[in-house]
This record gives structure tokens, C-alpha cells and sequence, in this order.
RNA sequence: GUCCCCAUCGACUAGCGGUCUAGGUCACGGCCCUUUCAAGGCCGAAACGGGGGUUCGAAUCCCCCUGGGGACGCCA
């Protein structure tokens, strides 16, 4: 069996989004499934609209992702002498030939095709050019783009993983141009000279490039080169099914991350967008290296849907391992302007790791999952006016005040002893925990919801506990804060 | 305009000719649990785009229509 060689290939023109990262996801998947080598490849040819300085970000998003390659990353823009050398060949054996053809007359032709509601094609005129014309235009200091002399009929078929077979009227396709005249290759050209000469065996990308696969293929002949193994994955859509994009809100890589999103959340997600196995919906990173296969993938485009991507995140967060989720919350005291740098640096990671093990199960995401903190380690927290007015009633204020009382003694103070202390002092009050349950978390946290009482007080604090029960009644006046 | 792809609940999907009165998950509604909110459990509403074939039998195979998406560059 011949090893399995794949690759990723982003153009740096944008910043890596979830449809990307689901192609580089696919791509990681089949690699590390067959023990095969993951190859990052940069297609950097086109220099106006490329922009270096995505170059990083995207590579920072993948090593989020956790999808790391094994070979590369390898530039397109410096290849260059390479295709230049592989498109001569051709030239010398008569495979493609020089276009003298000037891109402002050839886009005057395209656009009378296209108003004419014709299908622009290059005309070949170049094809078959004399010696005095080829003069003549070198005279005029004319740089020829080198075109391939492609068969004018008869049909091509792309067998593809997902598809299955298509097939492609060659009439469609024109003599396109492998070399531009300042010598640059073009897409399709350095795209088959590079999945050649790095041995790729499998080119698993998206839904839109099966259009370029048959001229792909004419490049592949003219070499005499097997063609890979072809799949294409449908495309990631917004909600309102058209092509995602900034419009839609959320679609980088890095705004799930600095949402609070897991990457083993996203990857799952995006590993079920398209995809399936059997009624699972749960998968770690290893179930899925096992389990994914390219039949398995949905042919038809899929919707990126947020609140699902939340329900999985929430999932992994119950899951993950507490002490690193700690320390995956750390950075977000900050981001949410809870504590300062230093505050949140000071926090014992056994305190994070309490909070989460509290919080976890009802929050969704890590910056929910940090909310709490600004009542649980800071004093700098507001009380909500709605719930200060319906539960610190004034007949609840002597009840809190005693409250605190009793638990000034508690020793020591954790959750299971302020339980004790708490129903002990309501059984002598005749008062029920439900009668005071709430009023007391408003007075503690300013809210109404929250994780289970007594546990809330431990990680609090005796100091602040009693603190805010016997300041409850301030709260009362407008726009009090304890 | 031409070419290509796609088509099951609102969303992601299972289904690969009979086991489908179409299953699971998210979201939605209800109930239970409960100190709140979640989580969890139970229940519910919700789909085979339309029309022709093929077949004893079609969500499943074929054709047409419709709808959605993509491509048609010296962009990638």
C-alpha cells in the first residue's frame, strides 16, 4: 500500500474560517487515519492580493486546532524557477505554446462572450502563429503567457470520492494559460506541478474547485502523471445558505477561540458538518482519526448552525479536565475585565479549578464559564434591580442578618458545614431553606441564578458571605452595590 | 447565458428497494427532578421539493421540472 500523502493549501487572502479549517480538518483526518503525511502548502502566486501577514494567524489557527502538519509549510512564491522549468518542458514538446495576446484585449473578448450570453472562451488564436507574427509582436516588446494546447472535444471524467464520476465536455474548456507573461504560474499550474512533485496522493479540498479538476487533469496528461485520488467536500454555508462570510458574524477560527469555544469543540463540530457516523455526535479527537472515512462525508453543503457548536462546546467543557479548563479561564478574567492582569494571575489555580467544577454544567462557553468570578474573587459586582426587588423583601433582611450570625462560627467553612449551620439556624427560626434560598443568592451574587448555594458561599468566602448578608438590606437603594 | 454540484424535520444528519406508522442530535414546547439556573430523565411538535417512469414494492434507482450553491480570469 502506498502511503497516503494529503495537504492542506490556504492562499493567505483572508483570515482561516471554519470552512477552511473543516478542508484542513478532512484532510488532517485522513492522514493521521492511514498513517499518512499531512503537507501545509502556502498558494501565495497572486503577490496584489496576498498579504503576508496572515501567513502567521493561519498557521496559529491550525496549531489551535490542533492540527499539526508534518511536512512544510511550504510557498508557492518561492517555487517560482520550478514551474518555470516544468511549464518550458511542455513548451519544447510542443504541449503549450506562446500567447502573445494582450490581458486588455482578451478581457474585452470575455466580456463580449458574456454580454453576447456566450461562454468566454480563448479563441487560439496563438495557437498556431507565424514566424513574422511572432515577430512582429516581439517587436512591439509583447511577453508571451504560455497556454496549454488542450484536445478540442471529446470528454474528461474526474472520479471523486464523494461525487462519484463527472463528466466534463472538453468544448467547455479553452487553452488556458500554465505561465503568465511576467512569468508567474497560475493556479491550476502550480497546483499540479506542486501535488506532483510533493507525491500528494490525495486531494481532499472544496465543492468549489471540482470545476478546475478537469483542467487539472489535462495538466496531469501533458506530464504523463497518474492523477491523485480527487475529493470534494461541499461547502460550509451561513444561515441564510449563501457562501459564509463577514456579514454572517462568527466566521474566523480566532473569534471561536476568543469566544471560548474548545478546539476539540470546534473540531468536533466540524467533523460532524458533512459528515457522520451512524447516531454519534460526541467524538474526541481519537474516535474520529478511527472513524472518519471520505464515503462517509454528505455531498450536500451543510449550515454552519452556532447554537449546535454550543451544545458541543458545553459538552467537552463537562468533560474536560478541570485544572486545564482553569487555566484556559485564567486569560478570560481579564478579557471580561473582571480582575486586572496581575489579579487574575493571582488567583490559586484551586480556586479556578472550583469554580469550574461548579459552573461547568451551565455554562457554554469559557467566557460564561469566568463570569461568576466577579462575584466569587471580586467585590465589584452589581445587583440585578428586578431580583434585589422581588427576593430582598424586608421580611427576608432580619432572616439574612441572622443568617450571617450563624455563620460566623462555622468551622470549617465549607459546603457541607454551612449546610448544617444554615438549616440548623432556619429549623430554630421555623423558617424553610426555600424561604431564604434565594433572597439569599441575591444578596451574595446579585442574581437569581447560580450554581448550588452552599457551594457558592465556600468558594466566596466567609468574610465576604457574611459581609453581604448583613449589608443586604443596602442593596435595596437604587443603584446600591455591595 | 453555458457548464458543474446538491436536494429527508427550522438546522446537522441516519436511511444505501421491503425491517419507515422515516431514527438520532441541536433548537423549540410540556412534564419530572430541584434552594435558583443549568445539567439529567420522560413526552411532544416537526421532513422524504414537485411530476413522470422502473419495480410485486421506492425516501432509496432513472428522467424532467423547480429550488439552492459553485464555476466560467495572465484570482486562488
Amino acid at each position: 500500500m502506498s502511503s497516503v500523502r494529503v495537504r492542506f493549501a490556504p492562499s493567505p487572502t483572508g483570515e482561516l474560517h471554519v470552512g477552511g479549517a473543516r478542508t484542513a480538518l478532512f484532510n488532517w483526518l485522513f492522514a493521521r487515519k492511514h498513517k499518512g503525511v499531512f503537507i501545509l502548502r502556502f498558494e501565495d502566486t497572486d503577490i496584489e492580493r496576498n498579504r503576508p501577514e496572515l501567513i502567521e494567524p493561519i498557521i496559529e489557527s491550525l496549531r489551535w486546532l490542533g492540527l499539526l502538519w508534518d511536512e512544510g509549510p511550504y510557498f508557492q512564491s518561492q517555487r517560482f524557477s520550478l514551474y518555470r522549468e516544468w511549464a518550458e518542458r511542455l513548451l519544447n514538446e510542443g504541449k503549450a505554446y506562446k500567447c502573445y495576446c494582450t490581458p486588455e484585449e482578451l478581457e474585452q473578448k470575455r466580456q463580449r462572450a458574456l454580454a453576447a450570453k456566450q461562454k468566454p472562451l480563448y479563441d487560439r488564436r496563438c495557437r498556431a502563429l507565424s514566424p513574422q507574427d511572432e515577430e512582429k509582436f516581439m517587436r512591439e516588446g509583447r511577453q508571451p503567457a504560455l497556454r496549454l494546447k488542450i484536445p478540442e472535444s471529446g470528454t474528461i471524467i474526474v472520479n471523486d470520492a464523494i461525487r462519484g464520476q463527472v463528466e466534463f465536455d472538453l468544448a467547455e474548456l479553452d487553452d488556458f494559460i500554465i505561465l503568465r507573461s511576467d512569468g508567474r504560474p497560475t493556479y491550476n499550474f502550480a497546483v499540479v506541478v506542486d501535488d506532483i512533485t510533493m507525491g500528494i496522493t490525495h486531494v481532499i479540498r472544496a465543492d468549489e474547485h471540482l470545476n478546475n479538476t478537469p483542467k487539472q487533469m489535462l495538466i496531469y496528461q501533458a506530464f504523463g502523471h497518474p492523477v491523485p485520488v480527487f475529493a470534494h467536500v461541499p461547502m460550509v454555508l451561513a444561515k441564510d445558505r449563501s457562501k459564509l462570510s463577514k456579514r454572517h458574524g462568527a466566521t474566523a477560527v480566532f473569534e471561536f477561540r476568543d469566544r471560548g469555544i474548545l478546539p476539540e469543540a470546534l473540531v468536533n463540530y466540524l467533523a460532524r458538518l458533512g459528515w457522520s457516523y451512524g447516531d454519534q455526535e460526541i467524538f474526541s479527537r481519537e474516535e474520529l482519526i478511527e472513524k472518519f472515512s471520505l464515503e462517509a462525508i454528505h455531498p450536500s453543503a451543510a449550515i454552519f448552525d452556532e447554537e449546535k457548536l454550543l451544545w458541543v462546546n458545553q459538552h467537552h467543557l463537562k468533560t474536560s479536565d478541570p485544572k486545564r479548563l482553569g487555566e484556559l479561564v485564567r486569560p478570560f478574567l481579564v478579557k471580561l475585565g473582571i480582575l486586572s492582569e496581575a489579579e487574575a494571575h493571582a488567583v490559586p489555580s484551586e480556586k479556578l479549578v472550583q469554580m469550574v467544577v461548579l459552573f461547568r454544567e451551565r455554562a457554554r462557553t469559557l467566557a460564561e464559564l469566568a463570569e461568576p468570578a466577579r462575584y466569587l474573587f471580586t467585590d465589584n459586582f452589581s445587583h440585578d434591580p428586578e431580583a434585589v426587588q422581588k427576593f430582598l423583601t424586608p421580611e427576608k433582611i432580619p432572616l439574612l442578618e441572622g443568617l450571617a450570625g450563624a455563620l460566623a462560627a462555622v468551622e470549617p467553612f465549607t459546603a457541607t458545614e454551612i449546610e448544617r449551620a444554615t438549616r440548623a439556624y432556619l429549623d430554630s427560626q421555623g423558617k424553610t431553606l426555600k424561604e431564604i434560598a434565594q433572597p439569599c443568592r441575591v444578596a451574595l451574587t446579585g442574581r437569581t441564578t447560580g450554581a448550588g448555594l452552599f457551594e457558592t458561599m465556600e468558594l466566596i468566602g466567609r468574610e465576604r458571605v457574611i459581609a453581604r448578608l448583613r449589608r443586604a438590606s443596602l442593596a435595596q437603594q437604587p443603584q446600591a452595590s455591595l
